[in-house]
DNA sequence: CTGAAAGCGCTAACAG
DNA sequence: CTGTTAGCGCTTTCAG
């Protein structure tokens, strides 16, 4: 096994300097035509793929950012870094991904591994010489999280604890417009009545229910609104609604906060007899591929996940380049959108 | 911003020479506890970072490998990266991750788009210094990949081509067995008219189906086994059962190659007012949050994803460490799992 | 446009 | 155990 090509190889074979070489490889201008060819003809030749490290080391200015998600398997962050890389490809940016390495429904359970999980990350990353980094879904106080990321330009996308979002340049959804979105629709069916199921007591899905519960004062309609206390699971949604169900004065309506709820939801209404919706109208949050099953056909809130990690691509190479630079951390929100499908619909007479 | 501390820095801080420094990041032996503490605490209050990139431009070794996965929002190639990140957790090699930067989804309508993407993506991570290479869903052809990795050792890991097969390391799932296990459950309800609607024609697909028809054959059930062609989706479950319905010597079990399609038959199903599993049994593939949901609760083959990354990436390390150098290319077969739940059942006596 | 020279931060012999 | 020395492959002045 022979080593790699090196610039070196390919500026002998082309008969001419490694620095001409170089020039090359960097699309330089100030190349003649027929020196270039003849670099590339030799590179080709060779196998030559130029040696990144070496470059990185070479320059503080490296045209490269770090990515760091938590959790790659969830589709959630995944769409983030597809936002993310599809802006980066239309840069000269390099991305560069970390990964905390766990699975996001063990490390619910375990806050404290993940976040040391994720300095660890940056940590790790950051050893490659990057100009910027981009996160997602921290769980640190901002006191690591500034000794993580010291002097490095850092964008957050995505759900953000609310006391990061002071500190630093964060992209974020529009929470109180996605209450705006599921209220609004809920009540032009003529819903009153309506239950939403939360996510916890966390940071995240306390936003969310709080959104809900704003929207529904906004609307004078304090006294029908309902929260029940749930976790991101579809056993919260099953038990919540057999709770539901048990009251005297059922909601015509149930708001879950994600998507996988919704389904224990579902599940327990198809248990009882209940139709979705004649019965009971029943809206999501993700608009995942739980959402889009035939079978269920649920109606549910879409956030803007690609265009999250673009923006947050694009907000950290604005930093980066100096136009912005001392500023104050910007808060950009996202608006969602409302997927409706027929697992919401009008109140029956029955039930008014 | 200043540029980050460098290993002078900190055993310039520590008052002692660089390379002693050096060996008391690289966990060496050879150092005093003085000195260890001493360069440790300098480190520390630097907020010191080894450099990778200068690392690994040193040695030619440099115990890092790259992961290609072709789309890292799916599942299934989450859940072997998984399994590669565990296995190298435990030992002393690095992963880089690469990402060929397009949903699956997509890709598989351009696979010509999907393989070009992978090609790159390998070049790409090549040039950050690797000692092997961990792929997975290959759609090139053996030259080509060949050609873009050569003098690298590769493992590829998950679905593979069968072109690919002979020729590279694999580690693959034992769909022979797989076919088993949904047969001989089947048949241990009684069922014998089974309908297989595969994932298409490609490769891999056509690898699950062939299976079907032969363990259905070794059981002299040729006669009442069928196959229809469909492909990733819900509508290929959603029109193929129609198909199914339509015909008058109805089948007592459905065997849908992936899940996503079994949601297709569930929700056709339903919309008939057809009981799954008194009236038909319903099994799927993937063992996936669909089949986990209680809506669906549907019987799923389970493949061991987290231990094909496992061996996959243990495969790579024995061949890096020489200790199967020169061997054959080696084919693994891993055998997966029969999830059953409730969506299969003893033939009614009706169908009977 | 081209080439010579210096050095990025680190590791790896090799002597003390 | 510790320090000296010499590059890894590349980019970048700076003169031709």
């Amino acid at each position: 096994m022979k080593r790699a090509p090196t610039l070196n190889d390919v500026a002998e074979l082309a008969k001419v300097s490694r620095s001409l070489a170089s020039l090359v490889f960097q699309d330089s201008p100030k190349v003649s035509d027929q020196s270039r060819k003849a670099v590339l003809k030799a590179a080709e030749k060779l196998g030559y793929q130029p040696n990144e490290s070496a470059r990185r080391l070479k320059s503080t200015h490296t045209k490269s950012i770090g990515v760091v998600l938590t959790d790659i398997h969830n589709p959630y962050y995944a769409y983030l870094f597809y936002g993310v890389e599809s802006a980066s490809s239309d840069s000269d940016y390099k991305i560069l991904i970390g990964n905390s390495g766990f699975l996001s429904d063990e490390l619910n359970q375990r806050p404290q591994i993940m976040k040391s999980r994720q300095i660890e990350s940056i940590k790790n990353i950051r050893s490659q010489m990057i100009d910027g980094l981009i996160c997602s879904s921290l769980r640190t106080t901002p006191d690591e999280l500034r000794a993580a990321s010291r002097n490095l330009p850092l964008v957050i996308i995505g759900h953000t604890p609310s006391n990061l979002i002071t500190d630093f340049d964060v992209v974020a959804t529009d929470e109180a417009f996605a209450a705006y979105l599921v209220v609004d629709h809920l009540t032009s069916y003529g819903h009153k009545k309506i239950v939403h199921i939360s996510g916890g007591t966390d940071d995240g899905p306390a936003y969310r229910s709080k959104a809900f519960v704003a929207e529904m004062r906004k609307r004078k309609l304090s006294a029908s609104a309902r929260v029940l206390e749930g976790h991101w699971s579809q056993e919260a949604g099953y038990d919540c609604t057999e709770e539901i169900l048990k009251s005297t004065d059922r909601p015509t309506a149930i708001y879950a906060a994600n998507d996988l709820i919704a389904m224990g939801v579902l599940a327990k209404l198809k248990e009882q007899g209940l139709r979705v919706p004649e019965d009971i109208s029943v809206i999501g949050y993700d608009d995942s591929q739980f959402a889009q099953l035939h079978l269920t056909n649920l109606t549910s809130v879409k956030e803007s996940l690609f265009e999250m990690g673009r923006l947050g691509f694009e907000l950290l190479t604005t930093r980066l380049e100096g136009k912005r630079g001392t500023n104050s951390p910007q808060l950009l929100r996202i608006k969602p959108d409302l997927i409706v499908r027929t697992s919401t619909g009008p109140v029956s007479k029955k039930s008014k």
